[in-house]
DNA sequence: GAGTGACCAAAAATGAAATATAGTCATATA
DNA sequence: TATATGACTATATTTCATTTTTGGTCACTC
């Protein structure tokens, strides 16, 4: 068989989404990028939205697998939130796409790169929950709401690693594991 | 003496402001409100934008008088803590300006309200820091770094306050200072 | 029959004319 | 004569008709 059409146009299309954002990706490009008739993205994908779904949903798989391949449920929830929290932020280049939906959204208010932002929100959301469940069963972590300790996780991870920038000097992923510990795990009270 | 025009116009802007945001109050508005000729408002300030950061600082003030108010140097950093955001969190009346402002960012992206906001953060982040580093000299807080504390502290009031709301139904204001207990102080870990 | 690009309708960008607004100042008022 | 004012102006914003771009189709090619 020639080469795969199918591959060629998804690499294509996760390269634009991530360079240029959701509407600034057009067909045409996409199917320059890909060497392809246009056409051709149309006999796989009905259309530009269902392109993008298959691009974000590669992206959340993607997240899992590293998380899951970091995970080991010998260890204690600590030890795999750091590890995985570390390994995540080796993926700068990864979140790429997720922080070109953030700009997006920001200033242009791409109703589409909203949806996959929520969509991938949703998916890191439940993933954490579950394994916060877990630690909570047994007894690692204190009693408390799943749903809320999972959403404080996921915006103290976003602040450290991607708003504190805005107005100083990046922090160092070895930095931002240390801080989650400490303000999250140990807690601020002395004594 | 005649009606204090200054207060009335102040008044009046405070109101507009709030209620409709930066770009959409305009001075011939303002104007009719207070009661007032346009012409007046200019002899008390130079321009919009000087009108704005008055009504501003009176914002930043009135919210430093509460937690001034609220302080007490001999009780423990996380009963001043706990008292004053349960203080912050009555007046959620004012801060509609505060949330009208971050809106108008949000969405139209008016750079004197981003600007006013920015102050207002700043304000709030080096009160805070302050607070801590007393709290960290009197051996209450673990040694940290301030200013990332106070951001911390800072991104998690909004996250529970503001953020937890646009997808779930709003955390009751007891609840939210048995959360910043739980989550930053005691922190998450048995045993 | 898989692949294509010229083609079409619909959406978005453009820009010029119409409107609204910040800021001024000659005049009115007390 | 101090202060207050609103008609006025220059500038910024909105509107809207026109042009351009783009998502999606389909008759045609290889």
């Amino acid at each position: 068989m020639s080469v795969d059409r199918r591959k060629l146009i998804v690499d294509a299309a996760s390269k634009s989404f991530a360079l240029f954002g959701y509407k600034a990706t057009t067909m045409d490009q996409v199917a320059k990028l890909a060497n392809v008739g246009k056409g051709t993205i149309y006999t796989f994908f009905s259309n530009k939205e269902e392109l993008f779904d298959e691009i974000m949903n590669r992206l959340i798989q993607e997240m899992k697998l590293v998380a899951d391949g970091e995970y080991d449920a010998n260890r204690s929830f600590f030890d795999n939130l750091n590890r995985i929290l570390y390994k995540i932020l080796d993926f700068r280049e990864k979140h790429q796409l997720a922080m070109k939906m953030a700009h997006e959204v920001r200033d242009m208010g791409t109703p589409k790169a909203l949806e996959g932002l929520n969509k991938l929100e949703g998916a890191i959301l439940s993933y954490i929950q579950v394994k916060i469940q877990t630690a909570i069963d047994k007894r690692e972590l204190k009693i408390c709401d799943p749903e809320v300790t999972a959403f404080v996780m996921f915006k103290l991870y976003l602040a450290l690693a991607s708003e504190w920038q805005h107005s100083h000097s990046p922090l160092e992923k070895e930095k931002i594991t240390e801080l989650f510990q400490l303000y999250l795990m140990r807690g601020l009270a002395e004594g």
